[in-house]
DNA sequence: CTACATCCTCTAGCGACTAGAGGTGCAAGA
DNA sequence: TCTTGCACCTCTAGTCGCTAGAGGATGTAG
């Protein structure tokens, strides 16, 4: 079997190097064997976990969903609930998030497009931050 | 004058009482005079530049971009040319974030109504992230 | 054999707080 | 007046998910 090193891993599975070493000093990979030299030697199942945690990652779950996501993988006799529950709760966070951040990106144009581009006692950027009044959605 | 403390001054901010000592001991906020019993004493201008930072904050603008602003608002000859650049800046990152986040949706959305609820092996939260190849928006 | 890239471990730093230890101040009730 | 008990004080360390750098070892190509 041909040895991968830790930045072919990284390479092949878009996660950085010092990043695939903080995952495994944190438990979320097994530590991989060792070459002569004490170099990692990866095999193609762990790019295939770090693939796993990078697209989970950019999702926006948090390590500690993704341990438990990693368990049910694991063992695919499992109920897949608790992974649905994870993916549900996620997207009821992004649904939120989407909701509160369409209603500061209100808030931001009403500053930026009042803006006179004059002095700053005229500012609507400065007076709007200043006095959450004024605020049209006061979401937040 | 009355004596404003820092349990005061949080709850009327809504920024809290650690949170204060915190945006004092980085300089965002400057050091109110002391008691004798050597407790802080804040004057209603405190306030507002606390509720200012809050608001801002909220906003997602970084403490770095709210340290630029509270200059220019203590000097209101200044050009708000920064101000506006600043805002402005904050209301791209927003739009940007909203649709990376709408695009997470779409593929939270796929992964959940996908689930049959049955096992691990059949579940579509697991496969869907295990490859990437599956994302109807590869936005990420 | 000599460069040079890549690897190793370890520690410290980022942002923006938050939590906790261990101690002091102060107002109100007995 | 004393005591209870909350609010205050400083200081350090922890949170999350990395990222950067020091200082050294290994592996490969010319």
């Amino acid at each position: 079997m041909k040895k991968i090193t830790i930045g072919e891993a990284a390479r092949q599975s878009g996660v950085k190097v010092p990043t695939v070493r903080y995952y495994e000093s944190i438990g979320l990979l097994m530590a991989p064997s060792r070459s002569e030299g004490n170099q990692r030697s990866f095999e193609p199942a762990d790019i295939s976990r770090l693939a796993f945690i990078r697209h989970a990652r950019e999702l926006g779950f948090e390590i500690d969903a993704i341990r438990t996501l990693l368990t049910l993988q694991d063992d695919p006799h499992q109920s897949c609930a608790s992974a649905d529950a994870i993916a549900k709760a996620r997207l009821i966070e992004v649904e939120q998030r989407i909701r509160s951040l369409m209603a500061l990106k209100a808030e931001l144009e009403i500053m930026v497009e009042g803006c006179g581009h004059g002095r700053v006692d005229q500012c609507r950027v400065i007076e709007v931050l200043a006095d959450h009044g004024q605020c049209t959605h006061p979401h937040h």
